[in-house]
DNA sequence: CGATCGTTTGACGGTGCTCAATCACCGTGG
DNA sequence: CCACGGTGATTGAGCACCGTCAAACGATCG
């Protein structure tokens, strides 16, 4: 199997410079389809048609461009290992971070009905994804109903968490936002059989920040908070669950029920308290 | 056909007491292939073998309540004609907006994943969709491709349209949240062939605000300002765009690229100047 | 070891959230 | 017919929180 790299260092007919990043993205060996399955966590079983088919598998670098905002989309990828970011970029060079992907998620499908992709996906560490060709997909989706079940959980999970973020956004106090992007990270980490408690964050604070819709400064003064409030053990990029209770307690917080009229003011003093209250019951 | 109706007034075995709500959901006359397919928008040709296939309808009243948070699934939907709400509902009550749907668009496919729905459904106007039992929906697809085809399209659309609501939420300032929410609205009513000019809004400040991150207040007032400036005339729930240039240099205004240090002081301030400089060009 | 980037912390000012009052609109019932 | 709540929308006032700017520190990599 030969390795093929290229280097794309502008991206011509794109409408803004920001889009043109180099871009290092290999081909590796193909992979059979109980192994995509597996890696979806749908548990469909493989066809008996299906020996001898295998799926192309790239590798893309640490800040690599997998899928380039406005290109023309001829491919979906499925996470088979490793963790993505998946961002728009504005005119003035901003990157808006919309989710962050790891093993078993899809990305780029939003191009089947625009023909372009709308979002950049860049690889937040050395990664491999399953290379599905648009032209082939439909042929192999009706070969393989298995392949066909995979695509169809992964992408209803795809519109299930793009709710989760929207959760997390819309959250009042900062801290509260952060507490939810620990406890969703938690379970992502818990659903792929790794621990819940001691998280590894591949993104930078801006990366969580901009998900958050919070400056990145911010973000790390919530980082703080938390861990005063012995909530969690922070140190850079580790950071360790020390009381669930508490940071869930934190998560809780909105900007209340639509006709009820108590009293509700001061929401970082009310968070404080939370995360101590929970921390003496227990 | 009979008309069957029933109301929920208590949905036992849900986790909180805001979910029970009254619901008024009644079956209407079965549709064809063709109408579902013409419905999405997508281009697939109705398959020669659907000649006598029918697909369910439901109608809705204002108001109803179509899906059920947390509630067993066995139904995915696409609307046919109305628009609904999809909304998360916190343990205190606070309604959190996550998307609006109008035509085409799929309801409740997040369920595939997880069995349950993860959202409620609420129609914004008497609506109807067509529905889809899970149990054949997969037979369906293999039966007939046009709808698998439209199926996927839709579900395309729906992650792009994820991606939309996210961007719409990060702006910094709210009168630029929600120039890009009307931008966005205009955008999807032109694209049901509707004048994207004059926009009637289904649903309420506070639904605007749930879905922006803001106070109702906060909407408000944006709708105010953006009326004071020229691009909006704004007449209760009727608005206007006056000034499309204007309400589109509004929608700029991020929080500023990764590595500029040029100076980004008084938002407010630059969108004012901002819409006036629009008017004044034009 | 210097350069660059990411992270943390501080200070200040502005924006938006909370609370509150008012008005408009609407269906109901006196 | 108009009073009567009820809901939704608008506007104002005060203050808390977060964004902006700035500087220092730490990590990583050449």
């Amino acid at each position: 199997m030969p390795e093929t790299t290229w280097n794309v260092t502008s991206m011509p007919g794109l409408p803004n410079p920001w889009l043109a990043q180099r871009c290092a993205v290999t081909a590796s060996a193909p992979a059979s389809l109980q192994e995509l399955l597996h890696a979806t966590g749908c548990d469909a079983m493989a066809d008996a048609s299906a020996a001898g088919f295998t799926v192309a598998v790239w590798r893309t670098r640490a800040g690599a461009v997998l899928l380039h905002e406005g290109a023309e989309a001829d491919t979906v990828h499925l996470v088979r290992s490793g963790s993505f970011k998946c961002v728009k970029t504005s005119e003035d060079g901003y990157e808006q971070v919309l989710a962050f992907a790891g093993a078993g998620e899809v990305l780029g499908f939003e191009a089947v009905s625009r023909g372009r992709h709308t979002t950049s996906v860049i690889a937040l560490e050395d990664s491999t994804v399953f290379s599905l060709p648009l032209r082939e997909l439909d042929r192999w989706r009706q070969r393989f109903p298995s392949l066909d079940r995979a695509l169809q959980f992964a992408l209803s999970r795809q519109l299930a968490r793009a709710g989760d973020v929207a959760e997390m956004m819309a959250a009042v106090a900062a801290e509260t936002r952060l507490a939810r992007f620990l406890v969703w990270l938690s379970a992502s980490m818990a659903e792929r059989g790794q621990s819940p408690r001691r998280l590894y964050l591949r993104m930078s604070r801006r990366d969580i920040a901009s998900l958050l819709g919070v400056a990145h400064e911010t973000v790390s003064r919530s980082f703080s908070a938390l861990a005063d409030w012995g909530c969690l053990r922070v140190a850079n990029r580790e950071v360790e669950i020390i009381d669930e209770a508490a940071l869930r307690a934190c998560t809780r917080g909105t900007r209340g029920p639509a006709d009820d009229g108590s009293v509700r003011h001061g929401q970082a003093a009310r968070l404080r308290s939370a995360a101590r209250a929970n921390a003496i019951a227990a």
